[in-house]
DNA sequence: ACATTCACGTGTACGTTGTACACGCCCCCG
DNA sequence: CGGGGGCGTGTACAACGTACACGTGAATGT
């Protein structure tokens, strides 16, 4: 701590402090970092502010804080209305995009119960989409739930994928590929896992994965018509 | 600190510590808890030791105890031999089910490479399912990755679901829904979310989900199934 | 038999995290 | 013009992972 003469009198103090601009810093924070993850100090000094205490003021805590952050980006999902099947492909679709923009959004939205505005408003679109089909509200909220969880769960693999590449500074699968190498060719040597280790050397190994997001979705679509039985309305 | 004189002179050294024993402390104390998480601090008073350093002779850090955690669960699941589509059902089934007992697991075993001896026995056994099918190496993964994707994200939604059932001490749903009614009622009387108010109200919704773990799991195989072509040999 | 080494478990310490608490400033209303 | 009250701040604490150096007991070399 220097004498008082080093400081200026009145640090000009930023913008006003508010709950939306603490969520918009927070999220591009998490945005910037491989994980996703944030803490209150980086995102106070992000707002400009000199301490995390002052966020306490706006958000109550950290989970209220990232309980904000995740209804956010549920704003940005769309449901678009019309027949089922294209509503809940379209939920899945635009929830897809949205987990690539925030991958940590995949990881905090499993552990949250979705009662923020926008997720209330995404389950009432796809609920609305099921209208009209002769289903128990069990079935109908598990037919949302087969497609989020694939889109949450995409959007795990795909954060933990890029977060594994960084640990190391590994820029590329190949960089990751170098290495592995020495403890894979002590297991080739050993001869165990012969179908692993096949696999490992057969560069079409990355190739584009065939079983992309939206054909496991399909998939998912499939299942579940099979479960609506005859249209009994406007579905 | 008291004096000397307070102390056993020999503090009666328990078992020797050793790498499978703080893991399997680890696993007993990941398994009580609900969300699943275990400090070194932990572990160690577990094993007997009085002080967290005790392990990094063991297990390098806290990452590297991770790892081995892990790896002891994929040694929990196994894929029958026999026709592709039994072995990966059974991949899945047994996944699940050791899913179910740690729970903990599935937020884990997304966010690490599976190259522990255990985690290549599993994927080994489940690449040589798929032997004598016509595809390429990102295909095969593909297929087994969709089937772990559907494992470790129902993991991951059951570890969330029971870690919220403890946040307040809510045994059941019936006590989730009463500290949730003041917040939904509000909303029913703003007439916002109609679609998903009339579901929250549906008594029905409690019943066990019919899109069960093994359902999706069909839904699932349906589809690669699709992708497998023709047999060409004994697969 | 003794000396030496070394693996092991320990204690202390540091930096980072979330957050409780009390203080001082400044603006607004009376 | 005088007193609140909201707002941002600083200090402080407990819990975490873990770096480092130490003492001790058993194994080893001569």
């Amino acid at each position: 701590m220097g004498l008082v003469w080093f400081d200026d009198p009145a640090p000009p103090r930023g913008e006003q402090l508010s709950r939306e601009r603490i969520v918009a810093a927070a999220i591009a924070l998490a945005d910037e970092d491989v994980r996703g993850e944030v803490t209150m100090r980086a995102v106070a000094a992000r707002v400009g502010s000199s301490t995390p205490m002052s966020l306490y003021r706006y958000v109550g805590s950290k989970d209220g804080l990232i309980d904000l952050m995740v209804d956010e980006v549920y704003g940005e999902i769309t449901v678009p209305a019309g027949e089922w099947r294209t509503s809940l492909r379209g939920l899945g679709c635009s929830g897809w995009a949205a987990v690539q923009r925030h991958p940590w959004f995949a990881r905090l939205a499993f552990s949250r119960p979705p009662l923020g505005p926008h997720a209330l408003a995404v389950y009432d679109a796809a609920l609305a989409a099921l209208d009209g089909f002769d289903l128990s509200a069990a079935e109908r909220m598990g037919a949302i739930n087969t497609v989020l969880g694939h889109v949450f769960g995409s959007g795990l693999a795909l954060l933990e994928e890029r977060a594994m590449r960084e640990r190391a500074g590994f820029a590329s699968d190949a960089d990751l590929t170098e290495a592995a190498r020495p403890y894979l060719q002590r297991i080739t040597q050993e001869g165990r896992y012969p179908h692993f280790i096949r696999w490992v050397n057969d560069p079409s190994r990355h190739d584009p994965a065939p079983q992309s997001f939206e054909r496991i979705l399909d998939w998912l679509l499939d299942g579940i018509a099979g479960t609506l039985g005859p249209v009994s309305g406007p579905g």
